[in-house]
Order: structure tokens, then C-alpha cells, then sequence
DNA sequence: GTCTATAACGTGATAGAC
DNA sequence: GTCTATCACGTTATAGAC
């Protein structure tokens, strides 16, 4: 039951944010009483916390395969960019920058600011090696290049939102390596 | 007291989104009763269909104010890139892309759907105004880099909230522009 | 571990007095 | 136009039985 509380709870930060999901709805998606649920977690920022860390470890895992693989850096990268995503859905630890009630919380903020601080500093790394190999422009900066590509991914899925078009979020992460490729050696 | 109130919604959307908004709080901020909301607004939804409506219109023409000037197309878009903005309070309307309730009603949806879609077509136009002049390279595609470079903005937003950091925007604004440095002639 | 009962408080709105 | 009273319902728990 623990189990299904905190998948269910994943799902319903995802889709609804923290300040849109009330422990009854939590309740009803798991299938738990009352009872059960406030057996397994002191409340909702107990099991919140829960979720957005396994979320949060997801993000890691999944960037972390791809960036470290084996072919050359760049290609890493466009694979990691290009990566299939439920653009409308969005991005289950981006969303929660949104949240009011996660960011003032020093104990749910801190998975989302560690995760976007690792990946910002992973991609970072990913692109330096592919400029000290020379297959990238050596004028790019590493970090202002990795920042940027994040966002766009993260702004992707606020543009495909925003058109009701997953298309949207393909086109920025298109746009971002059409940029990138100019600087390819 | 009806601008108050307006006004009041739009900072509340803007910090809490719509779903963490509530006509209570507008009341108090606004210091108008529930008979003087209730009375120059049907409820909340259409409190906040007139707050979205300003925050797309003030976002709309702020950009119109920047692309259309009188410098270098290339010019105007690092003009608009680099406005100051309060990147840890994010986009007004950007962040509206994440409030289910918003993209669940039509009529509030629409202000934001429309407000993207002009920005990105409008941005599009004097990318490909500085092709047209020989400013920038004839290879990038004017729609997906427009998309991308909207997406790194809104993105940033995302970082910076997600940092506590207003210089995390400020850098992936500086990678975009870096990038776009290397296409231009 | 899970259930039901209870409760204090907030939400979103209506009604009618002033 | 603005005010107070009222209301049905939801939120976020706690208590204790099973």
C-alpha cells in the first residue's frame, strides 16, 4: 500500500501540482482509507517528499544512461535531447518550481534544486569534453551552453502546453541543435 | 475597486497560480469585501479570465515594443533576450501552463495559447528578417530556433526558481545568445 | 494495517440589508 | 456598490475501534 500511495501521489503532483492535490484525491487514486495513509506517512508533505524524490531519482537515472554512454559527446547529447517525452505532460520535477507551497519548504525544495544543479553540471561536463576533443566550437561556454539547453527543454513543455501540441516541444529541442550544430567542428 | 481587484488576482496568479488562489485571499489583498467582488465579477473564474487577459496583453505588447524597433533584427532579439526581468517571480503567463484548472477551461486557456503563438510567429518574422540581410545564417530555420529561443526564457524561469537564483536565467539567456553567435555573418 | 467517526478550518458562492 | 450572514462542501487532519 505504502507502494501504491506514493505512485499514485507521483502522479497526481505531475498533473495537478502540490497546492491542486488534496490527500483525498491521493486516497481515491491509491485505493487507501484515511487510516492506511496516515499510517504509512505523517501527512502531505511526508508522502509528497516521498514522490517528488523518486521522481526526482528517476530524472538522474534515466540523464545519467544517456549522457554517459559510450559514443562521442555531442552525440550523447542529441541523444539525451531527443529523448522521447510526454511533452504535454511536462516535466514531473520542472513543474514543481511552479509550486508555492514545494519551494517554501526547504525539505521538498531540495530534491528539485539538486537535481537541476546535477544536471545543469553534468551536461556542462558532457559539453567541455566535447570541446576538448574538438568537436565543438572552442568559443562555447560549457555552462551558459548546458543552462541553456536545459531550458529549452523546460520551456519546451510550457510552449507545447501552452499550444495544446506535444509538435511544439520537438521544434524547440530542434531549434536548440540546429543552434549547436553551427558550432560543430 | 474593480482595478484593485484585477490587480490583486493578477500578483496571486502570478505567485500562487490559479488553483492556489482563492477568492478569499483576492478579497483581503485588494481590501474589498465579498459583496464588492461578487458584485463586479460573476466568481473566480471570470476574476481571473480579466487578470490573464491583462497579464497576455502587457506581455504582448512589451515584446511588440522591443522586436519592432528601429535597430538590426539580430539586434532587436538580444534586446528582448536580455530585458531585465524578475526571473525568480517567472512569466505571468507562462506559468498559468501549468495550473490544470486554467487549461481545463477554454476561456482561460486562450489567452495564453494566443500569446505563445503570436510570440513565436512574431520572433520567427525578424529571424527571418536578419537571414533576409545577410545578418545571420541562411541555414537555421527561423520557426524552430524562434520556438527555442522562447523556450530558453521560459525555461530559465524554470532553473532560476528552481537554483534561488536570478543569475541562473541571466546565464542560460547568455547560452542562447552564444549560440546564436556562431550563425551570425 | 486499515477502518470509521469526528472536527476545525478553508473554499466558493448566494441572499439580502444598508 | 459594499456589507454581513449563511451555506454546502472540501481539506487536512486526529482518535480510537477492528
Amino acid at each position: 500500500m505504502r507502494e501504491r500511495l506514493i505512485e499514485s501521489t507521483r502522479e497526481l503532483l505531475w498533473e495537478r501540482g502540490y497546492v491542486g492535490t488534496s490527500p483525498k484525491a491521493i486516497q481515491q487514486r491509491s485505493g487507501a482509507g484515511q487510516g492506511s495513509m496516515y499510517h504509512h506517512f505523517r501527512g502531505k508533505p511526508d508522502l509528497a517528499l516521498a514522490a517528488i524524490a523518486r521522481s526526482a531519482d528517476d530524472m538522474r537515472v534515466r540523464a545519467e544512461a544517456e549522457l554517459s554512454g559510450s559514443a562521442s559527446p555531442l552525440q550523447r547529447i542529441t541523444v539525451y535531447l531527443r529523448r522521447e517525452r510526454d511533452a504535454l505532460r511536462g516535466c514531473p520535477v520542472g513543474r514543481l518550481t511552479q509550486d508555492p507551497d514545494v519551494m517554501a519548504d526547504p525539505e521538498l525544495r531540495r530534491p528539485v534544486e539538486e537535481t537541476f544543479a546535477w544536471l545543469r553540471t553534468r551536461l556542462a561536463g558532457v559539453l567541455a569534453d566535447a570541446r576538448s576533443q574538438g568537436e565543438l566550437d572552442a568559443s562555447l561556454d560549457p555552462a551558459a551552453t548546458a543552462t541553456a539547453l536545459v531550458a529549452v527543454l523546460q520551456g519546451g513543455y510550457v510552449l507545447a502546453r501552452a499550444a495544446g501540441d506535444a509538435e511544439v516541444y520537438a521544434q524547440a529541442v530542434d531549434g536548440a541543435l540546429g543552434l549547436l550544430a553551427g558550432h560543430a567542428r
